[in-house]
DNA sequence: TGTACATCAGTGAACGCGCGTTCACTGATGTAC
DNA sequence: TGTACATCAGTGAACGCGCGTTCACTGATGTAC
């Protein structure tokens, strides 16, 4: 063989990497096999040497986007008390960094409304991720049952992802911070709400906007 | 003249309208214009003679079906009590009929991600009908003062634009079913938390299911 | 250890296709006389 | 009122281009002997 034995998988990462920046930053039609490929320093050619289709990799980079957005969190939240977590989770979703680096940031938003709209197989595996995403987030919820600890974490994921698909639609001024200010404000206010046990002091330390970029 | 003086505005209304609703369902790249007039009963060829380009179009088509919601929204609110309104446009929104129909349905949460990575100017247009979506839902909220009216505008939107973006990922089985009532309860229970006015039996009659569809 | 061969990740030209756009033309109707 | 002409919304062929995909080929390396 030409090359290690890892070499091919190492290659294919690669790729898989890079066209999930591309894809949520272009959207999931916004780029095509030729650019992406390049992206990876290859050419178009060796394309089907990886995947099936086009489709095929849309499907592996968007996995590859939840599962890091999700790992992400999950390491994020590790460390701090269990009434704080998902506040964190949101004050490093809705900052102007997250808003500003769609490429880095959470697949959902960027392109959740066009994969929905894909075949029955991309939908599904997108609904696959989603689903895990969600338990990860409700899993963080302890002091609910656990069906409406689910509900928390779907109304929040959606307020998030929402706040910030209308942010980029106000681009990223005064008005558009004003929106995720908003969002953060609605979804923090009900987390307490809901978390009618922790103390003020609680809510009010998860109020503050958390530095750490995006999610 | 070949035709009645309205016949070509009467032809470019039909073109826009028919132009929305397939936009809305197969995303803002996801038709050609060949296919567009042919919705319209027009072939390709006629197309420049209405608008300058496809993305002009595509701004048009935008601008009317965020402008039917808005009008929707304000006749649906207009025969309700004021603490009912808010209410009531979050029950047509957050339902099925809404989530499997999204041709007929509202704008944002089908082209909100594309649009928001368009062009300037066609981002632009998107953003100007988003705001007067806004101004819209918080002009409902009257028994805030106007920033904190606002403020809840944009939280409700962004969750009920989002929790619809989320139960069409899920498809359309009980799964779904339960991420839109989740949507509906979070953004409810909200309401009736800032409109603390309101007594609670205002507050239980909203919870209801709208039977009405979308918005 | 050295040599011949097999492998296969990656290359780049070429394909067919659909798209947005252009353009010469059509033909029904309004207008001028 | 009747006739010749001008208008212009709409037609359909054609364009250039970029895309996803295919394919014959390359050449560095692992393996067999």
């Amino acid at each position: 063989m030409r090359y290690s034995k890892e070499h091919k998988l190492e290659t294919h990462a690669r790729i898989v990497k890079k066209a999930s920046v591309r894809l949520r930053e272009k959207g999931a039609h916004g780029i095509g096999v030729a650019d992406l490929m390049k992206d990876a320093g290859l050419t178009h050619g060796g394309f089907y040497a990886h995947f099936d289709s086009r489709e095929a990799l849309v499907i592996e980079a968007f996995a590859f986007a939840m599962d890091r957005s999700t790992e992400r969190w999950r390491k994020l939240v590790s460390e701090l008390p269990p009434q704080q977590r998902l506040a964190a989770i949101v004050n490093s979703y809705l900052t102007p960094t997250h808003r500003d680096d769609p490429g880095r940031g959470c697949a959902v938003p960027a392109l959740g409304a066009e994969i929905a709209r894909e075949s029955p197989k991309t939908r599904r595996a997108f609904a696959a991720k989603l689903e895990q995403m969600l338990e990860m987030m409700a899993s963080q919820i302890i002091d609910a049952p656990p069906k409406a600890a689910r509900k928390q974490a779907v109304a929040t994921l959606a307020t998030m992802m929402g706040t910030l698909v209308l942010a980029r639609i106000a681009g990223s001024g005064e008005l558009s911070d004003d929106i995720l200010e908003a969002g953060r404000e609605a979804v923090l206010s009900r987390a307490a709400a809901v978390n009618s046990s922790a103390k003020p002091r609680a809510r009010k330390a998860a109020v503050r906007p958390a530095t750490k970029p995006q999610a």
